[in-house]
DNA sequence: TCTGGGGTCCTAGGACCC
DNA sequence: TCTGGGGTCCTAGGACCC
């Protein structure tokens, strides 16, 4: 704490059932019914896909109020989800769509507090700091600003930092504010279950359970060197840092893509020798399209990698790279080649991917190879 | 008929250099 | 010959997030 550095005040600002509801501005007939957003297709005849209907692979991506209050939610398998819905009405998923909500509720947030850090599509945090008015002013003329531009709602939580205000934007969804001040944390955070923290997963929760610690409450009772022992120096620290609801990570208001990547996984799980023609054609198209991306943001970059699912659900990660940049699908393809000659190929797979990192602007001295002198 | 796709960050060992 | 450090890069895996 440094007298230096005065009490920030940060918004988070999250989109109500994103996806869902751009897809109810577009069929306001759905409008309290059961929705999910997934690998659903549109029919011809105007008429709507049930859930009951899929066949596949796929997971739920969103679903509406009503489809939530029914069991289901987002990373659900379909299979699954339709056993819980069946008479769910079932949507494809429209990324195109989306962005364009997302763009124009950024704008209208941007047009009132130009500090905002991007968390994706349908999420920023927003820095009032320097704003003059009060917080719940703040609150209502960006809510309104957003309804306006997009006809959605959104759900903000305000507080001295990025930690708090993601946990608030969640305590009062759909169309929730949130204040969180230095006086509210034991009494709105610490009864909270710690998987409610942003950075404290499946994993982390069950192992803190296993301590006898489920709340926030108890997280920030637990004693230090307990936590150490059982996740390191760093980890407890953080863990406890977060308990305490100390978080002085600023907003950070532009980033550079670290890597861009494909992947897809089959419809069936894919046989190395038997299926190797179509395992041959995914992996040539997963590298053209990611070609394809790269030259769309303009950057090339020198480490190529795959990433395999197998039919036991295992990952396998390898990666090569290159003395210099590469963006072309051809030389992408080599090098991915390469990788995958390491990796021992005993079970089916599920899914292949392709990943393109250490990334650089393309420039304009776009050169498959650099010369090389001595070869004269 | 379980379990998507696109990302970030962290850890940890080994290579290699000073 | 043996004893060291520190720093960076590469690679593989894993947790986590939207």
């Amino acid at each position: 704490m440094s007298a230096a550095c005065p009490v920030r005040r940060i918004a988070h600002l999250d989109m109500d059932a994103f996806y869902a509801s751009v897809e109810l501005l577009r069929h306001p007939d759905l409008r309290g019914q059961p929705v999910v957003i997934g690998g659903g297709r549109r029919r011809e005849d105007g008429t709507y896909t049930r859930l009951r209907d899929y066949v596949g692979r796929g997971v739920i991506t969103t679903a509406t109020y009503e489809a939530r209050a029914l069991g289901v939610h987002s990373a659900m398998g379909m299979m699954k989800a339709a056993r819980l819905a069946p008479d769910a009405v079932l949507l494809p998923v429209d990324f195109p769509a989306y962005r364009h909500y997302s763009r124009l509720f950024k704008a209208a947030v941007a047009e009132i507090a130009p500090c905002i850090e991007d968390r994706g599509i349908d999420e920023v945090y927003i820095d009032l700091s320097d704003l003059p008015q009060a917080s719940g002013e703040l609150a209502r003329a960006l809510k309104q600003a957003v309804r306006e531009a997009t006809g959605l709602s959104c759900s903000i939580g305000i507080s001295p930092n990025k930690l708090l205000s993601k946990i608030a934007s969640d305590l009062d969804k759909p169309d929730g504010m949130t204040l969180i001040g230095p006086g509210d944390l034991e009494r709105r955070i610490w009864p909270l279950p710690v998987s409610k923290v942003n950075g404290i997963g499946p994993k982390a929760t069950r192992r803190l359970r296993d301590l006898g610690i489920e709340t926030v409450g108890q997280l920030a009772r637990a004693a230090p060197a307990l936590l150490q022992q059982h996740f390191g120096l760093g980890t407890a620290q953080w863990l406890l840092d977060v308990a305490h609801g100390i978080d002085d990570r600023p907003v950070v208001t532009r980033s550079e893509p670290k890597s861009l990547s494909r992947e897809t996984t089959f419809e069936r799980d894919l046989h190395v020798r038997r299926d190797r023609p179509l395992l041959s054609r995914i992996f040539l198209d997963l590298c053209e399209r990611l070609a394809d991306d790269l030259a769309r943001k303009g950057v090339r970059g020198a480490t190529v990698g795959i990433k395999l699912r197998f039919d036991d659900f295992q990952v396998v990660t390898r990666d090569l790279t290159l003395d210099a940049a590469v963006g072309d699908a051809a030389s992408i393809h080599w090098a991915a080649g390469q990788c995958l000659k390491r990796v021992p190929l005993e079970r089916r797979l599920r899914l292949l991917g392709v990943r393109v990192s250490k990334l650089e602007p393309a420039g304009a001295d776009e050169r498959p190879h650099p010369v090389q002198l001595d070869l004269y």
